[in-house]
DNA sequence: ACTTGACCTTATATTAGCTATAGGGATTAT
DNA sequence: ATAATCCCTATAGCTAATATAAGGTCAAGT
């Protein structure tokens, strides 16, 4: 039984790359590990462990700040799983209103597409002409255009 | 009239920051202005017309670099408006692959959340249990993984 | 023995679109 | 005179990695 992996065979076994592990490393989501007389590191099966938690936690959208939390709760199993279901909750939450805006967005650029429905030159190109037109931007009026900076800041997977 | 506007006047004006406008500045978005004596930038009509423009489109959700290339098509007025709506038409369908993406990690969490319907220790949590358990994890074969990245990398305002 | 290639190490820079901060100079109001 | 507000530059920060440079180590093949 060869318990000892180098980084390649760890990111191999989880899907990911060396990089992203060291990378994890110096973010703290993983634990320095052991190193050989070579200054490799090794990892054991804990670190695989660990390692598909956190790959699978990203794959479920959450950031690497929401997985430290998920990550110190299983270190202390006595705590109540409200905080992880709060956590889940708060990103389901989030992805509602990210859909919401990102659905709007699609919406407002749908009516702008129409505006050109045939091939000319740019000069007469109803879309030009509605960018241009300053009476008809809605940065100043709409709240959907503070949503830009939420949406872009906010997404998904951002923090 | 009074023509010269400061920068926190244009700033103002469009909706936006100083300090945007000076990030646009470098970004080579919008001209460097001419400078007073006292180095201070001053603006004028055409600046806030450019302004407007790229907020506009910032608005729609286009990356900086389209609105690069947005600007330089009007510049260029002669040319057909054909790339104007390639544009668009790209934007449109990057959008709806993001909101599919989007609503597909929202099924995920909702199914995640279900396994913790009630209260407990997080030691028999059974949401930390699928995060915990390696067969369930879907990072390597599941496609949708890589998309976490993709998602990231090109969410509706990503370049 | 020697070289090639695959792997490992570190540190720094890059990505998007800003925002924040530091450390200064200029202008205006009281 | 002084305080508040504006302006300037330069640098660092945010996410979640990825890319690049410049080098050390190791196993296999000739």
């Amino acid at each position: 039984m060869q318990k000892h992996l180098s980084i390649g065979q760890l990111a191999a076994k989880t899907g990911c790359q060396p990089i992203t592990v060291r990378f994890y490393e110096k973010k703290g989501l993983m634990n320095s590990p052991a190193r050989q007389a070579n200054n490799y590191r090794y990892y054991t099966e804990k670190d695989v462990e660990q390692l598909f938690f956190i790959r699978h936690c990203r794959y479920h959208g959450f950031s690497l700040d929401e997985i430290k939390s998920l990550l110190a709760l299983r270190e202390a199993p006595t705590a109540s799983c409200g905080a992880v279901d709060s956590i889940l909750d708060k990103q389901i939450k989030k992805l509602d209103e990210y859909i919401k805006l990102t659905e709007n967005l699609r919406a407002h650029l749908i009516e702008l597409r129409k505006k050109c429905p045939h091939h000319g030159p740019v000069s007469t190109c109803g879309i030009m002409k509605s960018l241009m037109d300053r009476t008809f931007c809605p940065c100043l009026h709409d709240p959907h255009y503070q949503d830009i900076d939420e949406l872009e800041n906010h997404g998904p997977n951002a923090p």
